[in-house]
DNA sequence: CACAATGTAAAGCGATCGTTGTACATGACA
DNA sequence: TGTCATGTACAACGATCGCTTTACATTGTG
């Protein structure tokens, strides 16, 4: 029975269907069934709403990386991952990104915690990067990382098999990254 | 004097600073100075507004990408036209992914033409690839379409660098693709 | 001169925005 | 039993939204 859980779900389900600024108050509401009131002693604003479903919404990704980190290619198992949430919650862009750019010039602490949240993200890459050379490789992460993005924005106007694509040339990168080390 | 293109071209600024949906009416005329009247003269709604700067935003890119097409090397020029036109106008991700995000609960017009749009530019991306590889390679085109992608959306979280990432990228896999034709 | 085209200024339409206030119900815990 | 935290319902706030309307100025063309 947490309220505050099920406003941010809801919530994060009302901002995918329109976007941010496009989904009002009641619409943003209507899934959990909660009043405006615990929203504000919740959340103090809507930009607080949106921070809270923007970090929830980071969590639960980097929680599904790590839970399907256990094969042998970590860097292919990035774009499965990506595949199979794409596959769940519809391919509509970046979530944080589109949130980034609906607030670019009206809340600067979304656009500052967007910003870290991905650069988190390009960390976890190069973990995965380095798990895979067996050496850091910190201009590879930064390709594989572009593919990942790519995949994410060119999969809303494109088929899921641009993810396909997207892992065969992140394998092409490591492998010769791998040759040249030789 | 052209009072038309000055509104679009007005309009598209509003779009940038703020967003779509956030970027009412006044706002969107402040730049050019017209009436509500003129604009609703020529482009009927906010959405016919939005129709015509998509247009012209993505008419002035394949614009420049052509004019850079001179060089050696059609595959990276991509990557240079990219990062000039970001120095330009500010890295805040495309603007025609940032309307069909906004618009894609509202107007299926809009998420229409910008598929349109990104379909024609990856046929173009293909073209080059098949300029600089002797034949046609569609996958691998598809790949340099997604680092191109994902440059324009990291650069909007990251520094410029991120292009010349997408570049060195594209350059390996080109390079690779060759390698196999032997 | 007449006239059509194209523009501006300004008021106002109903609707919706994010937010707050008031009043009441519920259950846990002292 | 009393109280406190947490929830609901519902009306209303001022502001702004996209859009329309009325009325008037300018310009080029026949």
């Amino acid at each position: 029975m947490d309220k505050r859980a099920d406003i941010v779900s809801g919530a994060a389900s009302a901002f995918e269907a329109d976007c941010f600024r496009g989904a009002g108050i009641d619409k943003v509401l209507a899934p959990s069934g909660a009043s405006t009131r615990t929203l504000y002693k919740h959340f103090g604003s809507k930009e607080g709403l949106v921070l809270a479903v923007l970090e929830e919404r980071h969590r639960r990704f980097e929680e599904r990386l790590e839970a399907a980190a256990k094969g042998a290619d970590a860097v292919a198992a990035l774009f499965d991952t990506l595949r199979q949430w794409l596959e769940e919650h519809g391919a509509r862009g970046c979530m944080l990104l589109r949130a980034r750019a609906e607030y670019s010039g009206a809340s600067e602490e979304i656009v500052d915690l967007v910003r870290r949240q991905k650069s988190a993200f390009r960390r976890r890459v190069a973990a995965r990067v380095e798990a895979a050379l067996g050496r850091e490789d910190d201009s590879l992460a930064t390709q594989i990382w572009l593919l990942f993005e790519g995949a994410t924005a060119a999969a809303s106007v494109a088929d899921l098999s641009v993810v396909n694509a997207a892992k065969a040339a992140a394998a092409s990168l490591v492998e010769e990254a791998k040759r040249n080390a030789c």
